[in-house]
DNA sequence: TCTCAAGATACACACGAGTTTACTTTTTAG
DNA sequence: CTAAAAAGTAAACTCGTGTGTATCTTGAGA
């Protein structure tokens, strides 16, 4: 049983292929001409001790640490761990490794990520103050920032990724409208204080334009929020529903949301989809899963996932921001009608 | 709008305060005495500047990286999720970020795990092979196991956590024999060749340990395994139900794979829980969203991220390992009966 | 007065890699 | 056949930090 308490150095392999290290580190690096029988040599020795340049060494030189940060509002979310778990396939082989972390709105956190060394920052919150967002771009880091709200104030080179949240949200209520709803209700977890005053969130945002674009009747009765608690939340959508304003559409943040509404729905002996349509957001494993199934939008992770790596890339290599654009594709299941 | 390119170094701060470098790291290591006066000035300083040291620098001193390592089968999974966000929350006052990788058998994997410098790696896995877990021991690397299955062939200086699988399993078996339940069957996504081989997860373990010590039959119909596609899994439980084989109780994996099983009982028109029981595991958001509710076994992510911190603490303090049992709590809803 | 302990500071090296520069050998051109 | 260019190698420095050891000052004790 091998029992090195070392990985080895690169001297270790220079010794074991009795060259210099300055070789070991040519013909790693590629970068300078070796001859044939070195180079060999050296792979060789590099195979037999299962040797790798220690990354940290080599982020010292500024080559990048190989850690990317992801940075959410709620890491435990599963619609960001399929995007993590997609990108971690995507990293893997390119030798980079993915690290998490919750955001907080402290003084210290900007500080505390530069002192990580990590070589980018991918941002996926819509907590997170815009403040600290810049200071990160100040300081030189690489950032890309997943778009779940406007970011209006962030100025320098940032690269951004709309992700399909704001027009699957307006793909969502054109559909409702195509199959006939006319009184649409959207349901969020979260409210600022008055309804018209989130307009930075971007599924707020995509419900209120596709809304006032089809001039449907958008007025405070159009919003059920502030609930983070499940049950308050069925018997407010109940309290919606047996109202005298009419509803006969539900447009959700997310799927566990669309899961309430539906319980809602039937409990107030309402048929879903004939009476009431509901559509979610994320396809996430819930809305496959109970009864009736639940009609969604869909985020393609593996999609985000290649267009966030290239702008790290791009940003990593020429420190060029861009922009792209993704789309949500529709998830027709029971809940809501037919065209 | 301050535009640093570069975080500032010691040597600025020292710069800064009128003083050498050292007694900058004097002080910050708070491990060699610095007249008062100074200590001001490079606190000042260090204030001002907004400095922190640079954790790969200090790793590379062996102070180590500030990264732990979790690998899991799959990243995305809502349990591993909230763990993550539990050990985020303990681990950021630390100074610690978290990494994430998903297993892969390749032969490279340890390498490229030693490569990137962590300074401790948290294993959550039933796929990985024994021989990476046991090469990783091997290079020195402080590992604390999340024990899902039994690692029987790993030796040496490895913390281990039970976290209540097994015994989770156990009293959801005993709950349902107490409940009047006597023809058990066990659902699984996975199946190793042969029903009786698997004895190496935990939660077949369990259930076949407490089978067997209630004297409750144990046969090849006791297990409905080997379905990656939920809609194959719904029919290989229903012709279990209207099989010759009589079935009261189902005891699944996850809740997701209840859910399936609650479908299932209700298409073939029985209830649940009157004629069949069904409970799941990990108390997951779609436990409490379907209708029934499913009662489930909960398994306490803040207690095991705690565990997680205490064991790789004392890994890196003394190179000492332990071992950490925990129990998930049972808990009822409404496809159980009452006792 | 001399010595020795302890207080206070700084030099210099190490960690493991990348890279600049310089040195030696070989090849090519004139 | 000689000079210059190119190929091949290696020594030496760099990144930012921690720390062993050396230096220097001060004060007390004999």
């Amino acid at each position: 049983m091998t029992n090195h308490t070392h990985a080895p150095t690169r001297s270790d392999v220079a010794a074991k292929a009795g060259v210099s290290e300055t070789i070991v580190s040519y013909v790693l690096n590629n970068n300078r001409y070796v001859s044939e029988e070195k180079r060999q040599r050296v792979l060789a020795a590099v195979a037999e001790l299962h040797y790798r340049p220690n990354s940290i060494a080599r982020a010292l030189k500024g080559k990048g640490s190989g850690h990317i940060l992801f940075i959410a509002d709620h890491i435990d979310n599963e619609y960001f761990g399929r995007l993590v778990r997609q990108i971690d396939k995507l990293i893997y082989d390119k030798g980079f490794l993915i690290s998490l972390l919750a955001v907080r709105n402290h003084p210290d956190f900007v500080s505390r990520i530069l002192a990580s060394q990590v070589d980018a920052v991918v941002i996926s919150s819509s907590a997170l103050e815009e403040k600290y967002v810049q200071q990160l771009i100040d300081f030189g880091i690489p950032v890309v920032l997943l778009m779940t709200r406007d970011y209006a104030s962030i100025t320098g080179p940032v690269s951004r990724i709309y992700t399909g949240i704001e027009s699957g949200i307006m793909a969502a209520v054109r559909y409702m409208y195509e199959t006939g709803c006319r009184h649409l209700v959207h349901i969020d977890r979260i409210s600022s204080s008055g309804h018209f005053s989130n307009r930075r969130d971007l599924r707020y945002r995509g419900f209120c334009n596709q809304m006032e674009a089809l001039q449907l009747p958008l007025t405070a009765s159009s919003f059920i929020s502030g609930y983070s608690d499940n049950e308050q939340l069925f018997h407010a959508i109940c309290a919606r529903i047996q109202s005298d304003e009419p509803v006969d559409g539900f447009v959700c943040r997310n799927d566990q949301l669309a899961c309430v509404a539906v319980s809602a729905v039937q409990a107030c002996g309402k048929r879903c989809p004939e009476d009431i349509s509901i559509i979610g957001f994320d396809n996430s494993s819930v809305s496959s899963l109970i009864y009736p199934p639940i009609s969604t939008m869909d985020q393609d992770q593996g999609q985000i996932a290649q267009a966030v790596l290239e702008l790290v890339d791009m940003l990593l290599k020429n420190g060029e921001s861009q922009e792209r654009f993704l789309n949500a594709k529709i998830v027709l299941r029971k809940t809501t009608r037919s065209i």
